[in-house]
DNA sequence: AGCACGCCGACT
DNA sequence: GTCGGCGTGCTC
């Protein structure tokens, strides 16, 4: 008697197919198989096993599975129902969110690792931990109940295990977090220990296996197809029992799950910016839900949402208030450039001198690379925009090019206005490589690195220059957010802030929040092992509100008033949007399959739910791709789920095969 | 997403 | 007269 499987292929149809196979043999339900699907053979996932055939679907059209590609299966029953959740929360296929759950990348990104002893804030493993810690730790463990047996039925009354560590930086989070894995290691429990998806990873990763040795595994971006593959299956096998990674970390196939960790909970990098669109603190939640495990995240600057959970008392917050290693609070101040040329002023440059002559380290922030980020013309106001997108172009000074940073076009820079002629006409707004530039002039004798996307090109870049700056070889480390992210270095007095106003005034509602905990987390990187540490914010609004609640590093007020705009404008936490885009090469046509898109949805919608939009994106055009928008806007996400669910089914009939419409649940930017 | 089938313009 | 553009439809 033949046996039939329901396989799930990476592809966007939202689907499962029906295959036969002969003979029992290796099939089973999480194994991989080779089967025929349309023209071609492809690798699908076996999900569901059946004893018959689907109905309604011709016995002749059944084909039979190739050849099973997995020697062990690499998703059990639970992994296949959170893709599916997966699916239907962010509207991808199941096809497509089983696949991402996989460690095996379709292209594996380089990025940059810090190995070796670049880093080693892995400080030995503290013999004592401070009284907040403690108590931190006690809350935890002793609700997680790992000690005891919690069953899934149990747990059903409970209200959720949601811990937010909510701490300055440097006020020892890490080594709760360690305690805490440690706790549910010896409980026989397994840990999930998410971190951004940065060079941080690495760093985290070194610690754990540190502490944990071979019960750890960890997953990065940088690895091979095959070291993943293997990672996975020492998870799956039970062997490793704590596992690292960035976001998609959170679908390790752990056995017996106890304890999520989401490390900078507040990190963009958690919301997956491709197909399926899904933010690692939602599955997390959903993971969790699902298992009875305990779910402890931890920032010093929590998101909107975490933090309004934790005022609603859906998260249970744990405070870290004081700094240890014999830091403080570093003193925070802003700086007025309204009367400044120059892109240090003159504050900035005695405090740069100061540090230096008590033999201390100063870190500047910049969020922008290149020399200077707007082409402008004093004559006729012509600016020099990407050719295929809506975005100027960068003067990168040291290569001689200007540069799109969305597409990579790349052009020389005119000599003239190219519209006009005149030559009033030239780069402005400053960029990390002039800063570095007005730096070396006016401090030659002191020693300076820059650290962006452009200088760690170069292999082993980023790591020699942590050296070199931990060692004490650098005076001043310059740099876009890769200075500003959980590089901990004692030796650093002063943070110097050359433009904190990047990004405050972008057309997209997370802005001020994004612009906030950026200072934040900057400011934190001074005075970690001394109470000296200082901080200048040099801005064109010393009185803006946001500006203000950042230097008081005062996370409260900020939420206060940046809720009470939310909320006025209607935007998250205070309702649940979906964001439709649709991109194509033709404007005319992107237009008119979002109105169609739009007309669909519009009916589908409930009471109180609206549509912003259509209009154009922010960035209207990226790649040669115009983009346009809408926003759905309701309180009941499951009733926003349905409406463009729905939409979507019928726009298929009137679909352009040259529109491409990309659906973003809960989206965290909205350029 | 792929991939093939199918129907209209400029080339050996 | 054919090669090849991309619009359309399907994948158990």
């Amino acid at each position: 008697m033949p046996h039939y499987f329901e396989l799930l292929f990476d592809t966007p149809v939202k689907q499962r197919f029906t295959y036969r196979a002969d003979e029992k043999g290796e099939a089973a339900v999480g194994r991989r198989a080779m089967a025929p699907f349309g023209r071609r053979e492809a690798v699908g996932c076996i999900v569901a096993e059946r004893e018959t055939p689907p109905a309604g679907l011709d016995a002749d059209k059944i084909k039979a599975i190739r050849r099973v590609v997995d020697k062990a299966p690499l998703f059990g029953e639970d992994e296949i129902a959170l893709a599916c959740w997966v699916a239907a929360y962010y509207l991808c296929s199941e096809g497509e969110a089983l696949f991402a759950m996989l460690p095996s990348g379709r292209r594996a990104a380089v990025i940059p690792t810090l190995g070796g002893d670049a880093l080693d804030s892995a400080e030995e493993r503290p013999l004592t931990l401070s009284q907040e810690q403690e108590d931190a730790l006690h809350e935890i463990v002793q609700q997680a109940g790992w000690g005891m047996r919690r069953e899934g039925a149990e747990t059903e009354n409970k209200p959720p295990l949601h811990f937010y560590l909510y701490g300055i930086t440097g006020s020892g989070k890490t080594e709760v977090f360690l305690r805490a894995a440690e706790q549910a290691l010896a409980a026989g429990k397994s840990v999930i220990y998410l971190v951004p998806e940065i060079s941080l990873t690495h760093q985290a990763a070194e610690v754990v296996t540190r502490r944990f040795a071979n019960t750890a595994a960890m997953i990065h971006s940088a690895m091979s197809g095959s070291e993943r593959l293997r990672e996975w299956t020492r998870i799956r096998q039970g062997e490793a029992r704590i596992v690292v990674g960035p976001r998609s970390a959170i679908f390790a196939p752990v056995k017996e799950l106890g304890l999520v960790i989401i490390d900078e909970e507040h990190d963009g990098s958690f919301k997956s910016g491709n197909t399926p669109r899904y933010h690692a603190r939602q599955v997390a939640m959903r993971r969790v839900a699902m298992t009875g495990a305990a779910l402890l995240m931890g920032s010093a600057t929590p998101s909107a949402e975490a933090w309004k959970l934790m005022a609603e008392g859906r998260i249970h917050r744990l405070n870290l208030t004081a700094r240890l290693s014999g830091g403080a609070a570093p003193l925070v101040k802003p700086v007025s450039l309204e009367h400044t040329s120059s892109c240090l002023t003159l504050e900035l440059q005695e405090e740069i001198r100061q540090t230096a002559l008590a033999g201390r380290q100063t870190i500047l922030f910049l969020n922008r690379r290149g020399f200077a980020y707007f082409y402008h013309c004093k004559d006729c106001g012509y600016e020099l925009c990407c050719k295929r997108c809506s975005v100027s172009l960068t003067w990168h000074k040291a290569r001689g090019r200007a540069v799109c940073h969305y597409c990579g076009y790349e052009t020389r820079p005119p000599e003239s206005c190219p519209s006009c002629g005149s030559l009033e006409a030239g780069f402005m707004g400053i960029g990390t490589e002039m800063v570095e530039e007005e730096v070396k002039r006016r401090f030659p004798e002191l020693r300076l690195r820059r650290l962006d996307a452009d200088t760690i090109e170069k292999k082993g870049g980023l790591e020699e220059t942590l050296t070199l700056f931990k060692a004490g070889a650098i005076d001043i480390l310059l740099g876009t957010q890769m200075v500003a992210k959980g590089l901990n270095f004692p030796g650093v007095r002063l943070v110097g802030v050359i433009f904190a106003d990047t990004g405050l005034h972008l057309p997209d509602f997370r802005a001020a929040e994004r612009t906030f905990s950026l200072i934040v987390q900057v400011a934190g990187r001074a005075g970690r092992f001394f109470p000296d540490g200082k901080v200048l914010v040099q801005t064109l609004r010393p009185n803006d509100g946001v500006i203000q609640a950042a230097c008081a590093l005062d996370v409260e007020g900020f939420f206060r008033a940046e809720f009470e705009n939310r909320r006025m404008q209607g935007f998250p936490p205070y309702s649940r949007l979906i964001r439709v885009v649709a991109r194509g090469r033709e404007s005319d046509r992107v237009a008119s399959a979002l109105g169609r898109f739009f007309v669909l949805v519009r009916p589908l919608l409930p009471r109180g739910a609206d549509i912003l939009g259509p209009a154009e994106c922010p960035l209207s055009l990226i790649a040669g791709n115009f983009r346009r928008q809408i926003l759905l806007r309701g309180t009941d996400m499951a009733e926003l789920h349905r409406a463009v669910r729905i939409a979507l089914e019928k726009y298929e009939n009137s679909k352009d095969a040259r529109v491409y419409i990309e659906v973003d649940v809960d989206p965290a930017q909205l350029l």
